[in-house]
Formats: structure tokens, C-alpha cells, sequence
DNA sequence: GTCGATGCAAATGTTTTGCAGAGAG
DNA sequence: CTCTCTGCAAAACATTTGCATCGAC
């Protein structure tokens, strides 16, 4: 299986596009973090490896690393897109605490399958799903209420 | 059952807040529209009825209503929020055309039931969901790919 | 060298907020 | 009458884009 780096520049290579140091770096830094950064954490923790990059480099960087099919966009209903590492890893859905923000990847094969037959059902060809269950963690349902 | 205009105006009531004109207009322009309206596309209409109306004076109201709970905010990952009126409506999900953006609302009892168990066994109250498949619908299938 | 990439700042698009006057309870 | 509400314009956000320069290939 090639690295997640190769698969960077293949995609980039592909469309003439280039691989630079900054590219690296932001891709690089995703890896090490992985979980759910938003574009503007990923600039705080891509700028202090190289303090002279720009926000916008990070925002044009994650927009390729989505389409090179690396990364995922995730939308916890805050305002902001998280994004999170998806090469070589299983998908999984989110199980969000509406009050402490924690949360919890899951897999479930039943839905996945029922999914995947309700696009059918419907003559839509599935090409992606996604899916948040919003709730209260068991830490914050003992605190109150 | 309570019409949608009595259970506003007793959230409104609830919490000191005034049932005003402005109020009563956009909630009767987004339930006679139904559907999937932007905060932009409700403000047109609702301009129409009465021009002196502000776009924040939208937004505001639309905040009250998703907080009284008559109306559901949808992401269809374009940008935009949508609310559709969910007040005495059974609960749906969305399966979206990725390319000529047409959607269809969808239920099934499958997943519904999976998903409870599925934050239960996390120890979770289930308090809402949201899931969006994303696909090719039949007309765009057959039109190119 | 060439053409894409970068950093910066300005622009964009959506949603929020401050404020002074208007109006519901 | 008292607070909340409203419209307006400005502000606040996240994200995108134009441009001159820089650098990967």
C-alpha cells in the first residue's frame, strides 16, 4: 500500500500540479495530529514548523488533499469544517455530546448496508453518506439532568 | 394537537419574548412554502409580503423557531442553511443528487432502530441525528458516467 | 525558463451584533 | 410604561481570490 505521501504526490503529479515544502508540511502535520482540525488548528500547528506560511496556502492545501481522496470534511454543527486523516483508515460515522463536544467514531454494518439499499430503492447510485448522532455522553448525563 | 402558530406563540410566551407581526409573517411564509429554504430565499419571499422587513430580523426569527421546534435545520454541503418546517412531520433523512442537487426524503425503520442501540451502547440519550446520503440520481446517471 | 505555488491583503458570502427608535404586553 | 423587537449598517466569521513574487520541475 503506497504512504499517504505518495498518494499526495501521484494525485498532484497527475494534474501537473506540484509538491512543495509547504504541501509537505501541511500534510505531514495532519498525519502526526490526526482527530477532527479545523483549517484554522491545523494553520496554528502548521505555523509553528514554519512560521512564514499562509492561511490560505492551508485552506488551497486541504482542498487537494480532500480530492486526492486523503482526507475527509467532517461538520459538527459549530460553524467550522473539521477535517480528518480517511487514507487507509475504515469509514466511520460520529457520536457527538451536544454538551461537552466529545466525540466517538462508530461503525455499523446494518446501517451501511440498509444505506446502500435505500439509495438503490431509489435508482441512486450511493457515492458517499454521512451520518452524526447528537446526544448526551454519560459523564454529562450524571452531572445534571 | 396545537397549530405551529399556538406553539410559537407560547415558546414566545415562555420566555417573555413578543409575538410580533414580523414574527407571525415568517413563520406563515415558511410553512406555506414547506420545503428546503434558505435563510436568503425565506427573506425574498417573506420581503414580498412586507418590504420593510430585515434580513436579520430573519435570521433571528429562524433561530427562535429551531429553538421552539418547528423547524429543522438541514446541511446539504453547499454552503447555505436550509430549515424545512418539521413540526408535527414524522422525522426524515435526505438522499441528494450530488450533481443536479434534486433530494428526496427518505425513512426507514432499520436504521432509526440501529441508531438508538447504536448510542445506547456508548452509554449516549440519543437526542437527534442527522444523515445525508449523497449519490447520482437516476435522470444524471443516465445522462453522462 | 515556465508555469504553478505562495503570502499577503482585499474580497466574498453568510450570519451576528450594536444601536436608536418603534411597538407588544 | 417597560422591555423587547426591529431595521439598518457595521461587524464578525470562515473561506476564497487577485496579484506580484518565488520556486519546483
Amino acid at each position: 500500500m503506497k504512504s499517504p505521501q505518495e498518494v499526495f504526490a501521484d494525485y498532484l503529479a497527475g494534474k501537473n500540479l506540484k509538491t512543495t515544502p509547504q504541501r509537505r508540511l501541511i500534510l505531514d502535520t495532519l498525519l502526526k495530529q490526526g482527530g477532527h482540525l479545523s483549517s484554522e488548528e491545523l494553520y496554528a500547528k502548521v505555523k509553528k514548523r514554519d512560521s512564514s506560511i499562509g492561511q490560505a496556502t492551508v485552506y488551497r492545501t486541504l482542498k487537494l488533499l480532500n480530492e486526492s481522496g486523503l482526507i475527509e470534511p467532517l461538520d459538527f454543527a459549530d460553524g467550522v469544517t473539521r477535517y480528518e486523516p480517511s487514507y487507509g483508515e475504515e469509514h466511520h460515522d460520529h457520536l457527538i455530546c451536544e454538551r461537552c463536544g466529545n466525540n466517538i467514531e462508530i461503525l455499523d454494518k446494518t446501517i451501511e448496508n440498509r444505506q446502500e439499499e435505500l439509495a438503490k430503492e431509489h435508482g441512486f447510485t450511493l457515492v458517499r453518506h454521512k451520518m452524526y448522532l447528537y446526544g448526551v455522553c454519560p459523564e454529562c448525563r450524571k452531572k445534571k439532568g
